[in-house]
RNA sequence: GGGGCGGUAGGCGAAUGGUAGAGCCGCUGGCCUUUCAAGCCGGAGUCUGUGGGUUCAAAUCCCAUCCGCCCUGCCA
């Protein structure tokens, strides 16, 4: 048994779905648990649809996926030459032929067939064009597509997931795999490049069950052997259509602005369609790959759960040494245009939010206040906490002033005792000191913060909400 | 219209002829607690889209039906 030899094959007309990320993760972890070859491979074919800058975004989301492939990047288009020799020796030998029918006369026909109510077929016009009139009306510049003669009876394969799928014969057509401006269609195209890069199991989504006959007829028409076929459902919005851009970011690399982890896309989505043996739910990339087995790959389109996939993101970053977590949020902050604090205090800081926040948005949303100082203060907090206690915020104040060690636990050692000896409820302490502080009734422990902002700032910040209490 | 694939709680999914709904997310009650998370303990949600059949036994096999998606391009 040779290796395996799975690829991705793109085209550049769009930025990297999550779907697309998807199929290209199974093809790849498929690959890497056979101990086999990952490749990518840009089918930018369709000229008036193919963009460079798709081209760059997707590359760009492989990388960061951390779905490294193996050699270099094939460009289809680069492969025209063998496509177009693919499709002569298929002329000359008689399994592909000329078709002059023009698009005009094709779309007339369809339009008849539908309108009858008949599916459409092409008719088989040029199909016994005799091969000297063929090459002569070439020859004197007639337009033409190629198509390959579809086989007599139907076709049966075996997918790897679904089991034998069977098509009739009168269901298949003769399809085109030169366009007329002797450019190569997809059919021959991917083809073609899968057997020069000796492809051994074609992973894809199932939207190509209905393709997959229509390619193995070019494979024996080439004399190539088939490869094995695994065809993974589709991922679908909350609204069970196919996942649209109201869903959200549909385009991956919109997960790494919202401050996602590339390990957690990637679990999340290894788990829309596969499961692990012993249930396991939280598993590395390295863990995928030793867990992964298609026996275990569903069959069933599976919704698209944002709520889970932010779950997952949490487990992962909190899972981090805050030294890891401190240079990520740094480098996220960056991206956004913020100059975070430097990456010994940003730790210390992270320690101090603990698990708070999914994405790391939203840890920095957490932690922000222990280097920027409030801009506005919470409306219904001030109210519940300072309005009517400048007394006891001034008491507040002098402690924080005198206290000998500036430390978190003793802080709070300090305030219980204090809140006891005011005769107030340690809770309206806490929470009097959190809005000075963070301008918030929410924020990671005030105490520990405190700390990490330092006396002088604390007194500064309570300071701040003092003279606002007095406007 | 023709053909293909799919259907287990709100979502992901176990169970691959033998007690359905394990586990996870979410929701919810509680514990913990200076707030909010995290963590821990508990709860609700249900009988496998529906109807037949085969079988001692069906989510699983067969048929029909409904729904969804895909193919039916000189797109990929």
């Amino acid at each position: 048994m040779t290796s395996v030899i799975t690829r991705f094959p793109p085209s550049p007309t769009g930025a990297l779905h999550v779907g697309s990320a998807r199929t290209a993760l199974f093809s790849y972890l498929f690959a890497r648990s056979k101990g086999g070859k990952f490749l990518l491979r840009i089918e930018d074919t369709d000229r008036e649809r193919s963009r460079q800058e798709y081209t760059d975004q997707i590359l760009e989301a492989m990388r960061w996926l951390g779905l490294e492939w193996d050699g270099d990047v094939v460009y289809q288009s680069k492969n025209e030459a063998a496509h177009r020799a693919a499709s002569e020796r298929l002329l000359k030998q008689g399994s592909a032929y000329r078709c002059f029918c023009t698009e005009e006369m094709l779309e007339a026909k369809r339009v008849a067939m539908r309108t009858q109510g008949r599916p459409y077929r092409y008719d088989g016009t040029c199909r016994n064009v005799d091969p000297a009139e063929s090459e002569r009306r070439a020859a004197a510049g007639e337009k033409f597509v190629v198509r390959v003669r579809k086989p007599e009876g139907g076709m049966t394969y075996r997918d790897l997931l679904h089991g034998e799928i069977k098509l009739r014969g009168e269901d298949l057509d003769d399809i085109i795999l030169m366009k007329s401006d002797g450019r190569p269609l997809y059919h021959l195209a991917v083809v073609c490049d899968d057997i020069a890069a000796g492809v051994t199991h074609v992973i894809r989504g199932d939207d190509h069950l209905d393709n997959t006959p229509k390619q193995m007829v070019v494979y024996q028409a080439l004399g190539a052997p088939l490869p094995e076929y695994i065809h993974i459902p589709l991922i679908l919005g909350s609204d069970k259509k196919r996942l649209s851009k109201r869903e959200g970011a549909e385009n991956v690399l919109d997960y790494r602005a919202a401050g996602f982890q590339p390990d957690a896309v990637l679990n999340f989505l290894a788990l829309l369609g596969w499961s692990h043996p012993e249930s396991r739910e939280i598993l590395t990339k390295a863990e995928l790959i030793g867990a992964f087995s298609v026996d275990r790959v569903g069959t069933a389109a599976a919704v698209f759960d944002q709520t889970k996939l932010r779950f997952l993101n949490g487990k992962h970053i909190h899972d981090r040494p805050p030294a890891d977590r401190a240079r990520m949020l740094a480098d996220f902050l960056k991206t956004r245009g913020e100059t975070p604090p430097d990456l010994k205090d940003l730790a210390a800081m992270i320690e101090v939010n603990g698990q708070r926040g999914d994405t790391l948005a939203e840890i920095a949303d957490y932690i922000r206040f222990l280097w920027e100082r409030p801009k506005a203060y919470d409306e219904a907090a001030v109210a519940k906490f300072l309005a009517g206690k400048a007394e006891l915020i001034e008491k507040i104040r002098c402690e924080f002033e005198a206290l000998a060690d500036f430390e978190g636990e003793s802080i709070e050692i300090f305030f219980r005792d204090f809140a006891e000896r005011q005769g107030v409820k340690f809770k309206d302490v806490g929470q009097a000191i959190r809005v000075m502080l963070t301008g918030k009734s929410v924020s990671p422990p005030i105490f520990q913060s405190a700390a990490v902002l330092g006396r002088v700032e604390t007194l500064l910040r309570i300071d701040a909400a003092q003279s606002l209490m007095k406007r």
